[in-house]
RNA sequence: GUGGUCGUAGCUCAGUUGGUUAGAGCGCCAGGUUGUGGCCCUGGAGGUCGGGGGUUCAAAUCCCCUCGAUCACCCCA
């Protein structure tokens, strides 16, 4: 399951003109600090870091960064045009592992770097839908905002924390504590009571500036052109600083409280964080493998059978298992996927390994078979076997 | 970092108020078929009961510590 879904994303991707990026699992502390904001918090709790030196490393809790390091490292700039820069491996996040959450544990995501447009929102929206679509899932929901330009986000928090001030006795411990340390996360909370608090907040969307409104309206004009349903959720923040405009979330209600599989936005200001000189506009998507594998399973999406072997060569005496040896190795030269059994075990013992193995056909060598220069092919589904030489076994069971 | 639940055979789990050699199903191995798989029948192997300490005549069972897993909180890139 893990290989189909690495050759889908693989493939998809490559319907969408991307490259595929690998950058080092170890990075600077300072470029995924910058990265995310240097929220001493997450760098000194959730992340893997030490140091060499007087050198800080830490393994990367994300690819975004490192990807637009590598894009202006390497200024990728100079080929021209935009950029789309995929990825698929590890990432370690140093936390208590729940479900859908592991120490180490594998994302892909594609970054379009070096465009404003509305259509590479979009594109990345529908490449991560035609992901999920070609695995086969369906239970899933995309949510859907925008958070305005680098004016907008601080404007609103404002507001926010205006309107939830005076009501803060009625806020749980954890959001009261919010309202300082990360206001926006409040709107977040399942409980009940602040859930109906936060219907009368003021909303994002009217902070937002006119360029952002337009640009908003375009990508959601997009996506109901290719017939992506989304639901426009105002209270979508995501909990880092450099995103503007467009966010975006898939999940699975089958997930539990890690119900997020995949993420993403707009992140236009990341650039001049990580050392740019100037703005470089970028938008991409991150998704968690093995969530997305997890909802596969619970959706009972059909797994790609895993094939048997072709031939399983069943040798009786020592000649014939010396034989097995190199006469495996002369259908496998033709391409045909061979097995024999390593333990000089009894016939019953091999056919039944054969039959574990998923063998289409068994290939018997005994001295008989030996000395005609033939082996005993029989194929395991109908029972049909006769004799063939080794050199026709290719040519026989293409049939 | 905080809280709940749980660690018994390869896997999923039983194990009665502490009481003989710790069980089942599946899986594995072998035989029934001296050269023919699946199904069936018979037999077998396999366990420091997560680890350490304590209480007791006696601990898988009670107590303490510890490690690990899991779910949730925190956090969420």
């Amino acid at each position: 399951m893990w290989r189909h879904l690495e050759e889908v994303v693989h493939t998809t991707m490559g319907c969408y003109g991307a490259e595929e990026i690998r950058t080092p699992i170890l990075e600077p502390t300072e470029l995924i600090a910058r990265g995310i904001g240097a929220l001493t918090d997450i760098v000194t709790k959730e992340m893997f870091a030490f140091e060499r030196g007087s050198s800080h490393y830490v393994m990367r809790p994300e690819v975004t960064a490192p990807v637009m390091r590598a894009y202006l490292q390497h200024n990728l700039a100079q080929r021209g045009g935009t950029q789309r820069l995929y990825y698929i491996g590890p990432c370690f996040r140093a936390e208590r592992p729940q479900k859908g959450r592991y120490r180490q544990f594998h994302q892909f995501g594609l970054e379009v770097i070096g465009s404003e447009d509305a259509r590479a929102d979009a594109e990345v929206i529908l490449s991560l839908r035609d992901i999920l679509d070609r695995l086969g899932l369906r239970q899933y929901t995309l949510r859907l905002n925008s958070l305005g330009d680098e004016q907008s986000r601080p404007a609103y928090k404002a507001a926010l924390v205006d309107y939830l001030t005076p009501l803060a006795d009625q806020l749980s411990d954890i959001s009261r504590k919010r309202l300082e340390t990360n206001p926006l996360r409040i709107l977040d909370t399942k409980n009940v009571e602040e859930r109906t608090l936060l219907e009368k907040a003021p909303l994002l969307s009217d902070f937002i500036d006119e360029a952002s409104r337009v640009h908003h309206e375009q990508v959601k004009a997009l996506l109901s052109d290719v017939g992506i349903d989304f639901v426009e959720d105002p209270f979508l923040v995501r909990g880092l600083d450099y995103y503007s405009r467009t966010a975006f979330e898939f999940e699975s209600p089958l997930l539990g409280a890690q119900s997020s599989i995949a993420g993403g936005g707009r992140y236009d200001l990341l650039s001049k964080e990580v050392g740019s000189k100037q703005v470089v506009p970028a938008v991409g998507f991150a998704a968690g493998m093995e969530r997305i594998l997890l909802a596969c399973a619970a959706e009972n999406v059909a797994q790609p059978a895993h094939p048997g072997v072709d031939v399983f060569i069943v040798a009786l005496g020592d000649p014939a298992m010396t034989w097995a040896f190199w006469g495996a190795e002369r259908l496998r030269q033709a391409g045909l996927r061979v097995t024999f059994d390593l333990k000089g075990r009894s016939m019953k013992a091999q056919m039944r390994e054969a039959n574990r193995q998923q063998a289409r056909f068994v290939a018997i060598v005994g001295d008989d078979e030996l000395a005609a220069g033939v082996v005993q092919l029989k194929e395991m589904e109908t029972g049909e076997q006769r004799a063939v030489r080794l050199e026709d076994i290719p040519t026989s069971i293409i049939i």
